[in-house]
DNA sequence: TTTGCTGAAGTTACCGGTAACAAGCGAATA
DNA sequence: TATTCGCTTGTTACCGGTAACTTCAGCAAA
């Protein structure tokens, strides 16, 4: 009876019972073909009956490699990121990888926190959301040496692999599609404001600057974005700003809470106010209006990813790699 | 020059630096207070210096304790799940734990493959959304001797830990609320139709046949529930009975697809349409008007589980328990 | 002075796998 | 017949930590 042995089923368990060693029992799971058929089939007898569950820890430590990848998204209840994250996922498990999800709640303290936690479950790589890390990170990054994968937006110096699209050019086509639709007193509304919803809004206040026309009709909150922070903060705004024409909402949440509210307030949108969003989130299809927004291909970005990831855990060399996914601007029919 | 190993910095090389043995190095991390003062600062400054990242996989092999609970929901666009999500993992972190996401898109099959996974990283414990499980699940899990969660639904057979509410209570509360109101001729709108929802619906079969009224009034489809197919589905049911005065809708997102279809054939709700929908997500206090639903305590429910499971966890004893969170029908403006 | 105790650090063995190399053996080749 | 090759299985050492027990110094009590 050994000291400190945990009870479970391990694989000498299994090398006991068809009487081979654990070394033969490891490769049947491996490395399939390099073992006879016939003592293949008995191991997996044995190891059905026995039920035997491998140690992933123990696997992990001997070979250096767990077979998983970690992949950090800012918001569990943002649905932006489901896509992408299905993409990944089922693109790695073809490759035999898990995905193992972290939150960040839009903070790089806690993005630098997971990134050591992910780092010491000893992950194959890394998807980060976002191309502006902590000081910190960036030295644990470095130091791991292994793949690194920087979304959602697009970045000059990629740290090893950029899949995104240019947030800012979107805040400028979007606010194109409301000048070219003859609208002139327009407003932002923004929440979280996270960097990338800074770099929409930066967007369009350079087309508007550009145009001649106000910018002074903004609105932003730190909090979390919300159906009922968007009627909230139209409302505020429409106080304010009586003769505003049209809304570009940092997010199809805050754009649909407006719609509603303009509902609520018998505004005919877009007669009266028009509206966009950004995302292209399904409910933007589905509002009476439909809302206006920007389509990104997030499923795309998530495939996008698991390609290249794959490639480089396959042992492509490390080059800096980027890719603009792109983006498209739908008007529908509040805008 | 050792034969394999990985090249990133270990305990043994912490220790190497400071004068002591690796076994001081993990204490000072573990147990501080173990350790004299002097030796821990030098320890630590040591650890910053060299960018010391422990590895997982060897602590959890030598201790036989990951430090990690497996959390497996449905779905991850389904923001119903974020907020128990979030009580968990608040919970959970302030005892030390991690936790691990899986989703298994309301598979039991993908579920068993999950726990398999988990169980072969040594999570400390499981989380699982429901009450019906594989066979071979079953076993897994009674093999591996960990503390389980069941939630969202109750059962009177729980493995180990059950939290959640009755579905079916729920959805008799529901339609007694359209009784009340004096709607008669109603219909049930479901999607996806995994057993949670197959016991919501059954409650309003219930009570209805109860109160001598038709059920034929219902449509279902196994699809994912969505915006838009509450729209689409809305429209077939009206086209099918003209004559419906209200629709009970599985869940929030059908309620508001439904909901907008109403504003483009200008049905006015509720007097020409009564909607419900069910779990109280944040749209429903959103739209105009806004939406009846049931609201479920899905925070407590998270805080609940983490309450629990550091018991467990801590050396609790191995009893079934069972908690009854309930549920509140709030009627609002559709209703 | 001796004994016992306490706190701090060390020794040893082990967790459960896998890499790298070695060995045995029958079939193919020279 | 000897050599080589390929396939299958085994041997050994090691991954990077932690549990359990041991050692040792310093100090208080006897």
């Amino acid at each position: 009876m050994p000291r400190r042995s945990s009870g479970r089923v391990t694989l000498q368990d299994i090398a006991d019972r068809v009487g081979v060693t654990k070394i033969t029992v490891s490769r049947a799971l491996r490395e399939p073909h390099r073992v006879s058929a016939a003592l293949r089939l008995r191991i997996e007898e044995a190891i059905d009956e026995l039920g035997y569950i491998p140690n992933h820890s123990a696997g992990a430590l001997a070979s250096g490699r767990s077979h998983s990848v970690a992949l950090l998204i800012p918001s569990l209840s943002n649905s932006v990121f489901s896509e992408i994250q299905r993409g990944i996922e089922e693109g790695l498990r073809a490759g035999g990888y898990r995905v193992l999800i972290g939150h960040t709640g839009y903070s790089m303290l806690e993005e630098e926190r997971l990134i050591d936690t992910y780092l010491s479950y000893g992950v194959d790589a890394l998807i980060l959301p976002g191309t502006r890390h902590t000081e910190h990170a960036l030295r644990l990054l470095e130091r791991a040496r292994v793949p690194v994968v920087e979304t959602l937006e697009l970045t000059d110096t990629p740290l090893d692999i950029n899949v995104g699209l240019d947030q800012h050019a979107a805040g400028v086509a979007m606010t194109q599609a409301f000048l070219d639709r003859g609208y002139r007193r327009l407003g932002f509304l923004g929440a979280r404001m996270d960097y990338r919803a800074q770099l929409r809004m930066a967007g369009w206040e350079t087309r508007m600057k550009q145009a001649g026309l106000s910018t002074e009709r903004c609105l932003t909150t730190p909090h979390p974005s919300s159906y009922r922070l968007g009627g909230e903060m139209l409302a505020s705004m429409l106080e304010r700003w009586p003769d505003l024409e049209g809304i570009f909402c940092g997010n199809d949440d805050l754009a649909a809470g407006a719609l509603f509210e303009c509902q609520r307030q018998r505004l005919e949108v877009p007669e009266r106010m028009a509206l966009a969003g950004f995302n292209g989130l399904d409910i933007t299809e589905a509002t009476t209006p439909p809302l206006a927004t920007v389509v990104t291909p997030r499923r795309r970005i998530g495939d996008l990813i698991a390609v290249k990831l794959r490639e480089r855990l396959a042992g492509a060399p490390l080059s800096p790699y980027r890719e603009d996914v792109g983006f498209e601007v739908q008007c529908r029919g509040s805008l």
